[in-house]
DNA sequence: GCAGAGATTCTCT
DNA sequence: GAGAATCTCTGCC
């Protein structure tokens, strides 16, 4: 499909991400389902991005590439899988946090060890779709094995604060994650979510 | 060369 | 709700 919904506004990007059918072909099996959760971190300006204040390492290197490139990050022996969006320029991007399970499922129940909460959080969705640091840090979208295309539309976008960054100064009241409401397949919240009586 | 942190997950209380 | 498990990279000695 088209990726150019990814080039310009990074929370745009983010909540045209839900719904979308993500499929990755590892060890020559499919798996996929369809985006539930995603958080957007806005790079220099943002300082719960790695790359806030133009902050360039070996790890979060990716976040410099195009629009459309897999940023795959390790924290606390997990994986975080993000999609890399804009330019160059500007280091930012989308943490895919959840999905809704579809095809493969037996497969992510036996890569996970379990049989529920197969794909409800960052690190878990990673290792029961199979992605790996060392295999798709820096591919890009539709020209290897991990791959979108358009799937459903949400009813009701939510807008919440993200999840994890509790030390982040005013980044942490960002309402930069965004969950298809009423979808069981998010990741549970330890903080209160922002707008969690659903007023506009 | 080592301490410490991190966009996490699981288990137990 | 708290704490451990677990891995990579940065920063500082």
């Amino acid at each position: 499909m088209d990726l150019s919904f990814m080039e310009d506004d990074t929370l745009a990007a983010a909540k045209a991400l839900l719904g979308k059918k993500l499929t990755t072909i590892v060890d020559g099996t499919t798996t996929s389902g369809y985006i539930t959760e995603v958080e957007a971190y806005l790079g220099i300006h943002d300082k719960a991005a790695h790359a806030f204040g133009g902050r360039r390492t070996k790890k979060n290197e990716m976040m410099f590439r195009d629009y459309g490139t897999i940023y795959v990050y390790t924290m606390h022996g997990h994986h975080c899988m993000n999609f890399i969006t804009r330019d160059q320029e500007s280091p930012e991007g989308v943490l895919i946090r959840a999905i809704e399970p579809l095809e493969g499922i037996d497969v992510m129940q036996e890569r996970r060890g379990r049989t529920d909460h197969l794909t409800d959080g960052p690190g878990k969705l990673t290792k029961s779709l199979g992605v790996k640091r060392d295999l798709h840090n820096g591919l890009k979208l539709n020209e290897g094995p991990i791959l979108i295309e358009a799937g459903r539309s949400p009813e009701v976008i939510l807008e919440s604060k993200r999840i994890g960054i509790a030390n982040k100064e005013e980044a942490v009241d960002y309402l930069y994650r965004f969950t298809v409401k009423g979808n069981p397949y998010v990741s549970k919240d330890r903080v209160k979510p922002a707008q969690q009586l659903g007023w506009l």
